[in-house]
DNA sequence: CTATCTACCTACTGTGTCAATAGGTTTTAT
DNA sequence: ATAAAACCTATTGACACAGTAGGTAGATAG
């Protein structure tokens, strides 16, 4: 299941590029539209800050911003930073210790293909894919 | 990620399989065979016996078997039984009250997408495309 | 230069799940 | 009767999730 982290660091990602101006946003304004609490955001965000997403700038007028174009950025990436492993079962993850079955586990095989599934799915899911409406920017 | 219960069900039906002879197979050499805590899987194949995946026999001489044949099983329906849902976000979950932003929701698509792709791989493989050798049964 | 707005940081908490463990009761074949 | 097996209830320790609370530091507008 993917958690809370996951889902509103896509939905900033987003919030972020559909709101795009010249200058930064502050967390409020995010919080607010998307109607999450901006403390529990804050967590968030700084860590996606310190996984090299996005850029905050701290005083009066600051606020966060996008490092790269959208479509630059994979959902893979996003979720990859904030829920750690995206591996299927512990086996597979990288910090596990090596299985003592492995070579004869019956399972592996199908967990090594679904995790190969859902990397593509994701890594190839950019943002501007989730991005409907360019704002009313054109109007 | 998918948990020891789900993992350990599906190991459990494989051995059950694989060990197909005339009459029960008692937990206590299943959990030698895949070196899990025979008293940990009394909880899991308890489950699997009121979901309808196992048999069970009490008494002297009993155990455990399959109710249908393996070929008849699907990972899916071992996964979703142990697992509770498979639903990949906590707003796609059947007991999880409608959530407000669902039609104005920038996501959703995606992880109703995710989650039919995820459905339909595990619904697709059955117990017996795990089973790679057919016991020694045939020596 | 000061007030204000912002990010940034540490700590804490309640709830729940996971992965077992422990000990006992009932059922059944020999 | 006895042994072997399923079946049942309860408990535990560790950990993650989803926040909350309060404070510090930095930048800008006036």
């Amino acid at each position: 299941m993917i958690s809370t982290r996951g889902r509103y660091a896509i939905r900033v990602m987003i919030d972020l590029a559909e709101h795009a101006g010249s200058s930064c946003i502050p967390l409020k304004d995010i919080a607010a539209r998307q109607g999450i609490s901006k403390k529990y955001l804050e967590i968030i965000v700084r860590d996606m800050v310190a996984g090299g997403l996005l850029i905050g700038a701290s005083g009066k007028g600051g606020g966060y911003r996008l490092c790269r174009q959208p479509q630059d950025y994979t959902i893979g990436e996003i979720l990859e930073l904030m829920e750690g492993s995206m591996s299927s079962v512990a086996c597979l993850s990288e910090s596990a210790p090596e299985c003592p079955r492995k070579s004869v586990c019956q399972t592996l095989p199908m967990w090594e293909e679904y995790d190969t599934m859902v990397h593509d799915f994701f890594y190839s899911k950019r943002l501007t894919d989730l991005i409907h409406a360019p704002a009313s920017d054109t109007n």
